[in-house]
DNA sequence: AAGTTACA
DNA sequence: AAAC
């Protein structure tokens, strides 16, 4: 376990130990059956190559619309709660007592990316944004608040934990590639990655 | 523009 | 990396 800070992003390596892991993706199993994995469309029509679902009081979704927190699936199921060790996680990173309100749950398929884009759908930019990565290696590009700056990359293994406050709050950030396979974390390959997030 | 394409 |  190490911690890295690169443009403000503090990057928890190896925060998670393989059994830690293991458990998490235990307690997501019914969170999947529950509020299974969509495909979302963003404004313009355009898919984007991650599946999604939510857990907590607040889901983020896209759709023709736009970007936004609602309260249920688009299927309609409210969300599931966000399981006890990921609250615990954190606030064991961020050491707030506020809890988060929304535990949004990216799957990168072989293919999947994100582009640079900013987390700027919440109501309080104080609060930070912390992020799990949970099976296979996924290249997480990071830059500044302003689109066209400069920007650093870093490979992201399973376990490792990255908050995003301060500085890094409203940086752009995005996933170039995942390398597919590379954890045996999940038996099909892909990478889960779990951002936890006060909205209100 | 949470994407796609093209180019060095 | 840059343009759209």
């Amino acid at each position: 376990m190490s911690l890295l800070r690169l443009r403000g992003f503090e990057i928890h390596k190896g925060y998670l130990d393989l059994a830690s892991q293991r458990a998490l993706i235990e307690v997501l199993r019914p969170i999947l059956r529950t509020a299974p994995l969509f495909s979302p469309t963003a404004p313009g029509g355009r898919k984007l190559s991650v599946r999604m679902t939510s857990a907590g009081k607040f889901g983020w979704i896209a759709d023709e619309t736009g970007y936004r927190y609602v309260e249920n699936h688009p299927k309609g199921m409210g969300w599931p709660a966000i399981p006890d060790r990921l609250l615990e996680l954190w606030h064991g990173v961020t050491g707030l007592q506020r809890q988060p309100e929304s535990c949004l749950l990216n799957y990168f398929g072989p293919d999947a990316k994100m582009g640079l884009h900013q987390d700027k759908d919440e109501a309080d930019f104080s609060f930070p944004v912390v992020s799990v990565s949970l099976g296979d290696d996924g290249l997480f590009r990071m830059g500044d608040t302003r689109r066209g700056g400069k920007t650093d990359s870093i490979w992201l293994n399973s376990g490792d934990v990255v908050v995003m406050g301060g500085a890094a709050r409203l940086a752009y950030h995005g996933v170039d590639r995942i390398r597919f396979q590379s954890s045996r974390l999940l038996p099909k390959g892909g990478r889960i990655n779990l951002t936890l997030r006060v909205v209100t």
